[in-house]
DNA sequence: TCTGGGGTCCTAGGACCC
DNA sequence: TCTGGGGTCCTAGGACCC
């Protein structure tokens, strides 16, 4: 049996998704900002032919984007995810074995097709997808999830391929003259550190790579740089996570939206961190045996900086916020110093452990508590789940929050909030 | 006074991903 | 005024045990 991996990657995707609602966005450069209007995370294609880069900060570009009408988003996680959810429900259609790898992106594995069918199925896909969603995607199709990954570049990049791929209809003569093309920082896997060691050996492109020695890339990229070179060969090692595994940590973290200097408003903005590790963990039907708090300043900033983490094993695992609260706020008092002007702070949640199903005949006292609270955030889940994040939460967490990040440019949730479905007419 | 080896578990740090 | 957030995996090294 062999198998045909699939990456679908939809094109630009935030920006298409604000596309989908605003046809006046079609044609216009356009560019989606970062949680706290920080710095570009997508682009338009007109975007990208005036220069702007992935990851600039925006507040360096305010002035170009002015200039040349780029229209500006604060991201509207609501929509992306509520549109992402729709992408890959109609993918599903096509394959029973399909890995959500990220927001925008998900794998396909196809058994056993004949020769050639996986384009003409694969401009299906593309099609269907347009149809139902509104978004555009791109279609890589190869032996292994790397070579998946290259095909799905080249589709999106160069239009004769009409957004779809299959190097396996390829000859390996052809696949060659492609992987010379590809650099090896746009190779899956390999990333800035690799990029540059690699060089330094006159090693430049995916076909370079592929030919290295196998012994020398494992002493130097470890095991995972050797499954890069193995795909590349075209010998699968990254198989497909048809179910997602548990998270093996939790976290949450924010930039302030303005500057932080007491240990009231950390104690808020930790609480709040905390509150959503906690839901977060029950989501999982996980419980915490640990957790860490950190703060600092603004690295960017010729301020005194101080950054500091500290971390506790609780007492007992626990995906109780009261008591999650207690322990990060704990952490707090003894993490903070005076003096600072503070930029971020951030809860991770380890050594998850699944929660284990209890008997209720056989419960003791303290187990028959430990119930009887966990009861108490099913119905905080249930209700924040119905009305909206925030609906139910601690005091610990604040009111009106003036820490709270920048969203200056962000568009309705069309999809998701009853109160900002688009009007037509 | 000086001297072992083998194994496990855990954590920190680095590299990578989107 | 102003530079994101949430994860994974691998390895080295320390602590501890016999």
């Amino acid at each position: 049996m062999s198998h045909v991996f699939c990456m679908v990657n939809c094109n630009n995707f935030y920006v298409s998704c604000e596309r989908v609602f605003n046809p006046t966005l079609q044609h216009v450069p356009v560019v989606v900002l970062s949680n706290n209007d920080g710095c570009v995370i997508a682009r338009s294609n007109e975007a990208k032919a005036l220069g702007i880069a992935m990851g600039e900060p925006a507040f360096l570009r305010e002035q170009f984007f002015r200039k040349h009408g780029v229209r500006v988003f604060s991201s509207n996680y609501a929509l992306y995810g509520d549109m992402s959810r729709r992408v890959m429900q109609t993918l599903a259609q096509f394959c029973p074995s399909m890995e959500v790898y990220s927001i925008d992106e998900t794998f396909l594995a196809f058994e056993n097709p004949r020769p050639g069918e996986l384009t003409a199925l694969g401009r299906q896909m593309r099609a269907t997808v347009r149809q139902w969603t509104g978004i555009p995607v791109s279609i890589g199709l190869a032996p292994t999830k790397t070579l998946a990954k290259i095909a799905n570049r080249f589709a999106k990049k160069h239009p004769q391929y009409e957004g779809v791929l299959d190097l396996t209809a390829m000859t390996p003569a052809e696949v060659e003259s492609l992987l010379d093309r590809v650099e090896v920082a746009d190779i899956w896997g390999v990333g800035r550190k690799h990029t540059r060691m690699l060089k330094s050996f006159g090693i430049h492109t995916a076909r370079h790579l592929r030919d290295a020695p196998a012994d020398w890339v494992r002493k130097r990229m470890t095991v995972t740089g050797l499954h890069t070179l193995l795909e590349l060969r075209g010998r699968p090692c990254i198989e497909l996570e048809d179910v997602a595994p548990d998270k093996k940590a939790i976290c949450a973290s924010r930039s302030f939206g303005k500057s932080v200097t007491t240990l009231f408003e950390l104690r808020e903005a930790v609480a709040a961190y905390v509150s959503r590790v906690a839901e977060k963990l029950r989501a999982q039907q996980s419980r915490a045996g640990r957790l860490q708090v950190y703060i600092l300043t603004n690295p960017h900033k010729d301020v005194p900086q101080y950054s500091n983490a500290m971390q506790v094993a609780l007492p007992r695992p626990t995906a109780h916020t009261p008591e999650l609260i207690a322990a990060a706020l704990g952490l707090l008092e003894r993490l903070y110093r005076p003096g600072y002007v503070y930029k971020k702070a951030g809860v991770m949640a380890t050594q998850l452990e699944p929660e284990t199903p209890r008997q209720l005949s056989l419960l003791d006292p303290p187990e028959e508590e430990d119930a009887r609270r966990m009861a108490l955030m099913t119905v905080l889940d249930r209700a924040n789940a119905k009305w909206g994040r925030g609906t139910l939460s601690y005091a610990a967490a604040g009111l009106d929050r003036p820490w709270r990040m920048r969203q200056a440019s962000k568009s309705p949730r069309y999809t998701t909030c009853w109160g900002e479905l688009p009007v037509v007419g």
